[in-house]
DNA sequence: ACTAATTAGTGAATATTTTCACAATTCAAA
DNA sequence: TTTGAATTGTGAAAATATTCACTAATTAGT
């Protein structure tokens, strides 16, 4: 019953896992499922039973003993606990693929993060159209961090211009960073910036791929949720 | 001068700090720079230098004692272990605006990964033009991944249908895949999963700038490498 | 009511990762 | 050649993170 709530910095990697945790709540949610205890949250995301608990003590979520968690409660606790009530303002600096394609997603609309500005320091794009927003030039990037409270910069550039970028963002009262670049980005300690960086992630794969190769892995496989069961 | 270089199964931290050297021993050898110490990357990548000589003794780089490591070895020791040099073919499903900006950004290839197919089940979608490439029928996806090696599927699909493509993908002999929906994705312990969320991802920045205004970070910021030399 | 089964919460034990600290080595310069 | 500064590589120590294992609580069934 103790689920302080507001302890003191949480690791990382705990908050990484309470995003899978309130995803999956929410699919459970969609299926109507009322109740979820932690040894099936961790079944289903490949975590022991004891971590889903330590994890969900950080949140103000109880359980209830003999049942488990109750998926809405879990929802909106996680939800409230990662800020989607409160909601941000964010722009995308980068009008290529990435950049518009990040600035179309809906599902990040939906989990509280409004769009307002697409920036490019491209003149043959700036004025074209990226679904309600127009591509608006580099200079009037800082008067509109300013003017709209913008919350959080998404970092869509060549690896090139990123960390400028990143300057220009930060010297503009920026308040977070979302680095879709292909290099590391240096901010001062109270500007965090997480690494949405793609190619990396492909290079860890590659070499996930190639290690998982060389043990001669198999596997007893069984298919996913959605192959498993005739869902709702 | 151990540096065995086939030691046993790297922790993913370690391979993702590794993807950070590279890229920014890549920017360093565009410079000319010919040398770099482990406390330089640290420094540049916010570690220890300790942190950095333990990872890199996992490659085969040997680092020279009074100069630290040659910009142009450490480069080609990192993408020989992560297998750039290898090369990967990989498929992208889900021709939405995300599935379309993977299957065009160029750095992927750069970086060893030819696309090579990009599928969706939105007949509407099917024969649209993607850079070189066009959209096929997922009917076409399990001969594909066969006849043509496709190593990694790169899924950029709505969560509802994340699990079934990925069920798909992995009966028809995928290697590996880049999860970019919103969910978690089941595999067998023989197809690594590497996730590249972005919504999560833009989740637990939402987290950290709260926490991180809770806490009323202010900072000494001197800005980073493109504002702070003159660079070559 | 009582019993059996289940499950959250948590202190203690493990396991893992990071950092410290120092010997060994190399380079540059006097 | 000698000295001094720099820097790797690595055991040992410290810090973190995860898992175990047990208690207390709650429910369902009889």
């Amino acid at each position: 019953m103790t689920t302080s709530g507001k302890d003191n910095s949480i690791p990382g990697a705990v908050v990484s896992r309470l995003t899978k945790y309130l995803t999956h709540a929410q699919v459970l949610r969609g299926e109507g499922v009322q109740w979820v205890s932690s040894s099936e949250l961790g079944e289903e995301l490949g975590l022991t039973s004891a971590t889903v608990r330590k994890d969900l003590a950080h949140v103000s979520v109880g359980g209830i003993t003999n049942r488990g968690y109750e998926v809405t409660v879990l929802c909106d606790a996680l939800l409230s606990f990662l800020g989607v009530d409160v909601g941000w303002n964010a722009i995308v600096v980068g009008a290529g693929n990435l950049g518009k394609a990040l600035a179309l997603h809906g599902e990040l609309f939906r989990h509280g993060f409004a769009i307002c500005g697409v920036f490019d320091s491209d003149g043959r794009k700036v004025g074209m159209r990226v679904g309600g927003l127009t591509v608006r030039p580099m200079s009037e990037l800082a008067a509109t961090i300013h003017d709209e409270r913008v919350d959080i910069g998404v970092i869509a550039v060549p690896a090139a211009a990123a960390q400028s970028v990143a300057d220009l963002l930060i010297i503009s009262g920026i308040r977070g960073l979302l680095n879709l670049s292909l290099i590391h980005i240096v901010a001062p300690s109270n500007v965090p910036v997480v690494d949405g960086r793609l190619v990396a992630r492909m290079l860890e794969l590659g070499h996930a791929v190639r290690t998982s190769a060389a043990r001669g892995d198999t596997s007893d496989y069984r298919l996913g949720r959605v192959g498993r069961s005739e869902d709702a």
